[in-house]
DNA sequence: TCCGGGATTTAA
DNA sequence: TAAATCCCGGAA
């Protein structure tokens, strides 16, 4: 599989967050490497109330503003680590997809929340600024056959309460299963 | 130094 | 549906 290069993530947050779905993050583990295909994200973009990067760069959240193709790692709730890839176009200054669920490779098991993958990937504030173009990293994201737009959903972004009307989470279902259903 | 927000999780 | 949870950024 070939790594995602700088300019995937060069385009605007909301498509990104989009094409990333079925796309792999791999952690590297010493001499051992997990896969996990990506199976929900979401946008945020420092034009929208709800990114962390709407009111500036802060210290937390400089990441967000740092090199697309790199992570943001954020503490929510004081305990869980989420993890973002830093995406963006030259519109705004600063945007990321954070991941909400992947399908681990090897299990099939499909993990949903933030937090949980924080745990799984075991990423911490510490994996900021990791470039996820270069395959030595610690994290990095290859390409893989893109998901047709019937195993989407595209629904308000979940767990917050400002621009809770515009439709930037994406969601992979099984194939067969209807929209309305998982809504 | 201190206060409170917060892109969650879990249990009932 | 509601409560627990707690670190850390940002202001004072």
């Amino acid at each position: 599989m070939e790594l995602l290069p700088q300019s995937f993530y060069n385009r605007d947050t909301v498509t990104v967050a989009r094409d990333l779905l079925g796309k792999v993050i791999a952690r590297r583990f010493g001499s051992s490497t997990h896969f996990y295909s990506i199976v929900e994200t979401e946008a945020y973009r420092s034009d929208d109330p709800a990114c962390h990067a709407y009111k500036g760069k802060t210290s937390r959240n400089r990441a967000l503003f740092g090199d697309v193709g790199h992570t943001y790692v954020y503490i929510c709730y004081g305990i869980h680590s989420c993890l973002n890839i830093v995406a963006r176009d030259a519109h705004v200054e600063a945007g990321g997809v954070l991941i909400r669920a992947v399908l681990q490779e090897a299990s099939g098991n499909r993990i949903e929340g933030p937090g949980r993958i924080g745990k799984l990937l075991q990423v911490t504030p510490n994996h900021n600024f990791i470039d996820v173009t270069q395959h030595d990293s610690e994290l990095f994201a290859l390409d893989a056959p893109y998901i047709d737009d019937t195993r989407v959903s595209i629904t308000p972004r979940i767990g917050i309460s400002k621009a809770t009307d515009v439709l930037w989470r994406f969601v992979v279902h099984a194939e067969g299963v209807s929209d309305i259903e998982l809504i």
